[in-house]
DNA sequence: CGCGGAAGAATTTGATCAAATTTCTTGAAG
DNA sequence: CTTCAAGAAATTTGATCAAATTCTTCCGCG
């Protein structure tokens, strides 16, 4: 048999997702400087898949140099905030009517599932739950699109997203957080490709006007 | 204080710029594989500048891991090139848009500039010279924008284009290549931002037409 | 006798680590 | 306030190990 090592996977793709997970999640606040030295310590990882998963992290905007030799997590401006939000409103709605193509009962069932985990996880207050079951949801509908440039730049949309993100759940509390699956589910069933799309738009608009309050009160 | 620096430029940057520089301006093709054995001989680098500098590319879309270990420039299907059009013909149009507001005279004498250089090359049929000068030209726009999200995007897409546009400059010759690049310019001394915005969404459009024409043409 | 395929050896390539070097920051002294 | 020195962090090289591809050889079959 193995020994303790899952050799299939290298060590760099793990260190990536991990950092990644780190940021997404919003483990990691914003304006946080990260150090090769200390993500070697805290990830228990060597010193080249560390560097490789911030390069990877940095190229996805997940990351940004700041100065000369640091590397932080971005701060969402409100200026950023609105590029982001123009590019999320375009993408998303768009890969949520393609998916709606290659709906299969069978992933219509998963998603379901799925948005349970949100529903208990915002009952529960459980923010990270939260987080990772709402990403969960709208990845797995995007990945049935097909279409994996769209969902690469999804992704590098929703690293820029979340560490703000978190800070707003921190603050208001999961309860007051987008919940449109279930007029998104309703469009899946009823087969209606641009009811979903405009189902996720809402959701996703709804994200964006939290954090811009959020911003309007202060604090970032 | 003292004047701006001669700040030393580490050999990861470099090694990144050239490698993708060469895919940008197509002198790697579809299809075809890069090893970091091979990139350590060629661009006369360490390793892991290498490394990293393909795991920056392959996080931006310009390479892709192909089976078990090797990276590849992807080929561009006609399914993705659909998916490029889209963002493409969204996000360029409102970064002109947004660049129209931030125009000075300075800046709209260097993109005539730029122009000038792009009709040379034209005339000369140098390939290389008009894929890098009309690169220039977008960019030099694109930065007026102050939107570095969507200028980030703008890189990732064209990456992913380059290497496609080189083989169809190849074959029909850069002669039938788009320049509505006086429409631009005329639009800016105008200080028209929509007209800019549409002088750039039909540039573009003209370019990945071209590239759907090959495509039907076979031969990618 | 020639052809084809499979098994295994050799070479190439990738992944990871550790050490040496360079560069930047910081803090104290002039 | 400037300058210099010490320390820490990042960069880079080289070495080592593991994995995969390629090449070779040999056996069986037509």
């Amino acid at each position: 048999m193995d020994e303790a090592g899952t050799r299939k996977i290298p060590s760099h793709e793990v260190t990536y997702g991990r950092l990644r997970d780190m940021i997404l999640f919003g483990h990691l606040q914003p304006g946080q400087a990260v150090t090769i030295q200390g993500l070697i310590r805290d990830l228990e990882a060597g010193m080249t898949p560390v560097r490789e998963a911030i390069r990877r992290l940095t190229a996805e905007g997940a990351l940004m140099p700041q100065g000369n030799r640091r590397v932080a997590v971005p701060e969402l401006t409100p200026a950023l905030l609105d590029q982001l939000a123009f590019v999320r409103l375009t993408v998303e709605p768009k890969l949520a009517e393609l998916a709606g193509r290659h709906l299969t009962p069978a992933l219509i069932d998963r998603l379901e599932g799925i948005d349970d985990e949100v529903d208990r996880a915002i009952r529960a207050g459980a923010v990270s739950g939260y987080l990772e079951a709402n990403h969960a949801f709208h990845f797995a509908l995007y990945e049935a699109s097909e279409a994996p440039i769209l969902v690469d730049i999804a992704r590098s949309l929703w690293l820029r997203f979340g560490p703000s993100l978190r800070v707003v759940c921190a603050r208001y509390g999961a309860s007051a957080l987008p919940d449109r699956h279930e007029e998104a589910l309703a469009a899946m069933r009823a087969g209606d490709q641009a009811g979903l799309a405009r189902a996720i738009e809402n959701d996703i608009q709804q994200g964006i006007d939290q954090i811009r309050q959020a911003q309007a009160e202060g604090g970032v």
